[in-house]
DNA sequence: TTGCTCCTCACGTCACGTGAGGTGGC
DNA sequence: TTGCTCCTCACGTCACGTGAGGTGGC
């Protein structure tokens, strides 16, 4: 007897509404249980309800998000197919490093602004102990 | 006379639509010269584009971007006015961070999967040297 | 005049947000 | 019975996509 979470449980640990939980369903990227109308979800949908959220948190699509989870569990499948899923994965392997490459450049232009911006802070209390010593 | 561009150029330059690029004028967030009807982009209004871009890979709101780029040329002001940007800014490191993070747990699954697979593969084309041994 | 590039509506779409109104078990 | 949580429509919004129809300079 595994844990179950209500939608409300779920919509409060990842800190989104649950109609955004209910979309997902209705995409077809989450499909949990039901006892009478209620949605019971199980430990797997919750992992991938946590999947499409960080997809989503980098910007994807959710068609984009789908293709993604869909990679974790492919069928085992012949060589070729193998193949084939080794070129779609470092597919999204380049495409989050160009997010990386995305992330580091903001990153280096937000501190350069705040070293500046301390700079100035840093000259502003100087003029004033300055004023001080008149 | 430095350098424009037209709004086809940068569309080009960037990989987005001209609808695209007039939908972040309508926004506020560039701010072209005009020629008759025609729009004419400097080099800064094609630096803010980037900028916006940029954003919007990494699945910020144009809401959330204009925040951003407004740090970026925010007013030089009294020290108050100093400590709040810099408090800003570190807001927006945090996130930056968080986003990262994001990333890395991405690429640690897809690295999984793709080992997963790469194994796969190796068993079938052993089993296949095997059968020709036979 | 013919192309080409630009323009302004304006409706469609995707990913939800936000009520409106109704149901089911402590 | 009263709350509480859940449900299903269904319309609104944000960030554009996608034509439709019209204008201006080589």
């Amino acid at each position: 007897m595994t844990r179950t979470y209500t939608i409300a449980e779920l919509a409060r640990e990842f800190d989104v509404t649950p109609r955004t939980i209910r979309h997902y369903e209705a995409e077809g990227l989450i499909a949990p249980l039901r006892s009478g109308t209620r949605r019971i979800y199980r430990p797997r949908d919750r992992t991938r309800l946590k999947l499409v959220l960080r997809g989503r948190r980098l910007g994807f699509s959710l068609a984009e998000i789908r293709e993604i989870i869909d990679l974790y569990d492919a069928p085992a499948g012949e060589a070729a197919q193998l193949k084939l899923l080794l070129d779609k994965i470092m597919v999204r392997r380049r495409e989050l490093e160009a997010k990386r490459r995305d992330i580091d450049a903001s990153l280096r232009d937000l501190d350069a602004v705040a070293q500046n911006c301390r700079r100035r802070l840093a000259s502003l209390t100087l003029d004033k102990a300055e004023g001080g010593m008149r």
